[in-house]
DNA sequence: ACCTGAACACCGTTCAAGT
DNA sequence: ACCTGAACACCGTTCAAGT
């Protein structure tokens, strides 16, 4: 007999994603996401494998997504594209705060497709490139990178308890190190 | 009836950090630890409240351990005591890397306690002050900590893909901030 | 006082049976 | 082809009953 399918990867992993940030990691449970889709926990089975590969799907559609803001925010300036990378990759993080942690935490979590993550550096890369020679533009690129996303992770962690202006903070430390590069 | 304790709330969190360590947050179950402590899992409640309460107590411990280390890693120099507190820090994360997961990622795990935070980044606090001035000194801490945090949380998940060497990177990376802060 | 077996809720996963 | 109820394993948690 005929049956149609009534839901496809695609709608399962935006109903995971979904899930993702409003409950948490915890809350992205398979029957929720069933739920979600309309259709009973074992459905799920003949879609994605099992959970952890659906962790997968929405790390992969995550680092697209972020891939995608990389490219798009380049400038003639390396100085503006380093900027913007990493204001672009603290908006992100905003808009997506769990997705984010799923992507840039420690915990055993689906690590990205490579080619995702070279689409993603791509842009500061040449910034760093044409700013310190080939030599280091990746010693630069990972400077930047790991500054920002260690300064996100622990805003959004709420760790940065000493009170103070935490805006200021992100814009002090940006500029020191885009001077330190020049 | 008498029945004396067969364990108590140290052994029980000296059993939950080396479950952390060894089988990650997923294997720190309350069964696991249990049968560590040779103990059946409800026992444990008379102990602990439950386990979200154990990783408090982890939070804790793993909280401590890190401000003895900073208060220990002071110099004269102020550039060496930030050279120190960031390699420290490193040194820390190697050895315990899913405790530090814990403490630094995201994903609402328990918050250490403030008065232990203070602790660990007052040295840090005092050579900034120190090297930039009373204005800036909370930025520069925050820009050190953000940087050795994020550099590290990327080596711990195996981030830096691109080959090349990573002990050169975190070299170059630290003294670049720490030249930008003279 | 402290410990435990039994029980319940919840989640991931499999599979035989339905359409 | 696709979907589902039933079932199993595993874990967190409670509680009445044991010593």
């Amino acid at each position: 007999m005929p049956a149609i399918a009534k839901t496809g990867p695609d709608e399962i992993v935006d109903a995971a994603r979904a899930l993702l940030e409003q409950h948490g990691l915890d809350g992205l449970t398979m029957m929720a996401v069933a739920e979600r889709v309309g259709v009973r926990a074992p459905s799920l089975y003949k879609r994605v494998g099992d959970r952890r590969a659906l962790l997968e799907l929405v790390v992969h559609a995550t680092a697209e997504d972020l891939a995608g803001r990389a490219e798009a925010a380049r400038h003639r300036d390396p100085v503006d594209t380093i900027r913007a990378q990493a204001d672009g990759l603290r908006a992100f993080a905003h808009e997506q705060p769990a997705a984010f942690g799923l992507l840039f935490g420690v915990h055993g979590a689906p690590t990205p497709d490579p080619a995702d993550t070279a689409r993603t550096v791509q842009p500061l890369l040449e910034a760093t490139t044409e700013l310190v020679g080939d030599a280091h533009a990746l010693d630069a690129a990972r400077l930047v990178v790991a500054w920002a996303n260690g300064f996100i992770t622990m805003e959004l962690a709420g760790a940065f308890r000493l009170g103070d202006d935490v805006e200021r903070a992100w814009v002090w430390g940006r500029d020191r190190i885009v001077a330190s590069l020049g």
